[in-house]
DNA sequence: GTGAAAGCGCTAACAG
DNA sequence: CTGTTAGCGCTTTCAC
């Protein structure tokens, strides 16, 4: 930079001044100082310019560990936030949740980024607590507990609604007894968010409907979808309506079915909450709430980007994407009692 | 810091050692330095660190664009890729591809990071180019044609071998007719890597084997795997040996078999190219080559990071992963002529 | 062993 | 409108 004044004959702040335009500089000087940019090929250092202003145009996103085998579905949560960062001209920086809580302020104060996006929030999370405690700059993809959101930023799925949503629609095709193919016991013991709030509206919907029905947690792997399908469908009067939260066990889902000798959708209706790829993945094709994973992500990001500029932002979202019927769900068989 | 010297009673400089242990320092002294430290709940702020040393410890991951719907399997990548930076305690950047390659020195000069890792590369990538001129430190997942790579580290799949030993077994199967339901006409034509060489290498292979076969683009959505598949099955004689290298599409492949009234394995094989994940997804479980996304990740970046501790790396590695046989193949059907 | 001081490349008062 | 100067928070010669 300081070649660059030279060569325009001028001083190291008119430079920067005519960079950032935050004062006027007269035409014929500025096209000078242009002309001298690109003569000299010259890039401004984004690292001295960050240590100066304290902003590094950089966010991050909190990832979940990365221990778990499965990271699968949260992937596509990057590529929405990646599309925002983009648009507004930010770096995003990915970062793998620190397991001990406490790491968390410590990374912070490092002052490599200006806010971040979480995922995965719990109920009760520390990590919220802290940033919140810390004043710092971010948004969730995911919501805590009542009362834990106040003055949060956040997008989410309607995990209550999702739910309900399936369970009415599996009831409105005369399936008396349902299953829900759960989350991970793992998850529902952290008390993420969603995994929690699932399994409750469940069971409400279920009492409001007046049905019976069973809920088993399954890990994210095709064989522990089969086998928990297959444990299911041993009892007596097994479901005819699974609702599947986990697209990645669809496989073993459908494995154990057809293992059963039963077929999708005459004997058993499969209702998912996943994207619609994932959904017109599988065969057939699956009936369910098409999550939209890219959307949160982007938005999530793009609230952040606001709340960043010194808007004042105050949005707490979430979505109620429409239940989409493919070929998984029919009317429930009519039953032998 | 300034407040930690001050507390510890020594000089800027000295605290400044005893972190990076640059030159030795009395025990005593180390140990109230220390002790300030985490009294005040100092933090080294990295930002400053790197400007004074020129070094970020963050490489970047330059990310195709974003236009291109889906970008499905390569998010794996993602996931290997910080696995190796948190191991080395490196932090991740981000970044898509700018279109215009002029992008790329640009960003490079800004000085946020200290290498980076490519991926999708091109037969006779101009990034590629840009960056060695530049002397740049980056790796690759994939590479580019023969020539091109002097010097480079990178890791890749092996498509000649992976694509070969598909036919192969197909053909030792007794499939007579197969079809290669390939990649995305748009990344032919900007030959990409390995869909240039999974192209040449399934025409080399039939002709190995003395076979005949066709093939198709197909975009990488179910909806197009579904038309590519039926057009297949509507000639006189339609193949029965059929091999995908798009993992998203097998859904339509799947229906359009179905609908054709045709059954997997029993009257078409069907063998791919995907992470086991996904080949566990689909009913019935795919054979196929199973793609270490993940791994690609982790080694590419391990490459890099090694390389950026001054490490005289040297490696082209091309992995050639194991065909697994799973229930989505098996012996050709006994030809009706 | 330790301290003083000169940067790293930019921004932002403060003067003119 | 433009130039001078003092930092941002750390590293690293160079002296002691």
């Amino acid at each position: 930079m300081a070649d660059v004044a030279k060569l325009a004959g001028v001083s190291l702040s008119t430079v920067s001044h005519a960079l950032s335009g935050k004062r006027p500089i007269s035409a014929e000087v500025k096209q000078r100082i242009f002309q001298a940019i690109d003569e000299l090929g010259y890039q401004p250092h984004m690292l001295a310019r960050a240590l100066a202003t304290k902003q590094t145009r950089t966010i991050a996103l909190l990832y979940p560990s990365l221990t778990s085998e499965v990271v699968g579905p949260q992937l596509e949560f990057v590529s929405g936030v990646l599309q925002a960062t983009n648009e507004y001209n930010y770096g995003l920086l990915l970062w793998t949740a620190p397991d001990g809580d406490q790491e968390l302020p410590r990374l912070l104060r490092q002052g490599m980024i200006d806010g971040l996006v979480l995922m995965e929030v719990r109920l009760d999370d520390p990590r919220v607590r802290l940033l919140r405690e810390h004043n710092y700059h971010f948004t969730m993809i995911g919501h805590g507990d009542k009362g834990e959101n106040e003055n949060l930023n956040f997008v989410d799925l309607d995990f209550v609604y999702a739910v309900q949503t399936c369970v009415s629609y599996l009831a409105e095709l005369d399936h008396k007894r349902m299953a829900l193919i759960g989350p991970s016991e793992q998850l529902y013991k952290q008390k993420v968010g969603y995994v929690v709030r699932a399994v409750e509206a469940y069971y409400q919907a279920l009492e409001q409907h007046g049905l019976e029905g069973s809920f088993v947690f399954c890990d994210a792997q095709a064989q522990a979808g089969y086998e928990a399908t297959f444990s299911l469908l041993s009892h007596d009067s097994p479901p005819t309506g699974l609702i599947v939260l986990n697209p990645w066990i669809i496989g073993g889902i459908m494995r154990a079915i057809h293992e059963r000798g039963l077929l999708v959708p005459s004997d058993i209706s499969l209702v998912g909450i996943l994207s619609p790829l994932m959904a017109e993945m599988s065969v057939p094709p699956l009936t369910g709430i098409d999550f939209p994973y890219k959307t949160l992500g982007y938005r999530s990001a793009e609230l952040l980007l606001r709340q960043l500029t010194g808007e004042k932002v105050n949005v707490q979202e979430q979505l109620q994407p429409k239940l989409t019927v493919r070929r998984s769900s029919g009317q429930a068989p009519i039953s032998h009692m």
